[in-house]
DNA sequence: GATATTAATGCAACTGAGTTGCAAATATAA
DNA sequence: TTATATTTGCAACTCAGTTGCATTAATATC
């Protein structure tokens, strides 16, 4: 149904989106708002707001969740389809503005698709 | 550490996958061996087999561990790098031979990959 | 602005995949 | 055959995520 009302919790999560270029776990908003939002609420808002197409989730290699931004997404279109970069020294983890082309697989339909690639950051590489 | 003794656990995992071409859950496989193997060592044996080289591990779009047989690594080389195909019908998974090209990324160091494809399978999409 | 309606929230208890510690069992070496 | 070291089963635990329900709060209506 995707958010309906202007509440406290969804002006706060949509905050911490807003200073924050990367992505960021579940796990670390629950921290960060723990003593403004019941972790229920969290997971809920935030369910909600990729519904609206505002921000896209996705598991990273321990299968914990993790939100970003999208760029042109809307309730009804969500293509924001691009890899997930996890640095493996500071876990950091952000959306690669690229396209990584699937081939098309016969007698197969291909409906989507999730990259994880595992590195080093620009700050850790240095 | 890896399989140091033959055991009876070892032989009926190997079983599993020797007549299965496909990709097994973890929970899957507890549920099919459920009489004869305490879950604790499904795990610890699939982890042993992980770094024989035997198997391969990876997660599927739930978080849920899935494991599926090797081609050609070794204890110090694993080089199963390829996609994963999952059927949003049947839930099947199994892997796709062929090698989806990661482009290089400026000041970054890709170390590995994890790509999970979701579609209609061969049978499902009839 | 006051009130009714309905969505959103907090809380506590739960679920379920995966892990840990430890004593008992079993494969291999001696 | 016995010693020793790995493997196993069990029970209890961890922790991310979910559910039911009573309470609170945002919006619509009067």
């Amino acid at each position: 149904m995707g958010i309906v009302r202007k509440t406290l919790s969804v002006e706060l999560l949509l905050n911490e989106f807003k200073r924050e270029a990367n992505a960021i776990s579940v796990i670390n908003l629950i921290k960060r708002l723990n003593s403004k939002i019941n972790k229920t609420t969290v997971y809920r808002v935030l369910e909600k707001l990729e519904e609206d197409g505002t921000l896209h989730s996705f598991l990273d290699s321990d299968g914990i969740r993790w939100y970003a931004k999208c760029n042109s997404c809307t309730k009804s279109e969500h293509h924001d389809v691009h890899p997930h970069f996890q640095c493996t020294d500071c876990g950091t983890i952000d959306c690669l503005s690229m396209e990584v082309h699937i081939p098309s697989i016969p007698n197969r339909q291909v409906i989507a698709s999730q990259i994880l690639i595992q590195g080093k950051c620009e700050i850790c590489h240095g």
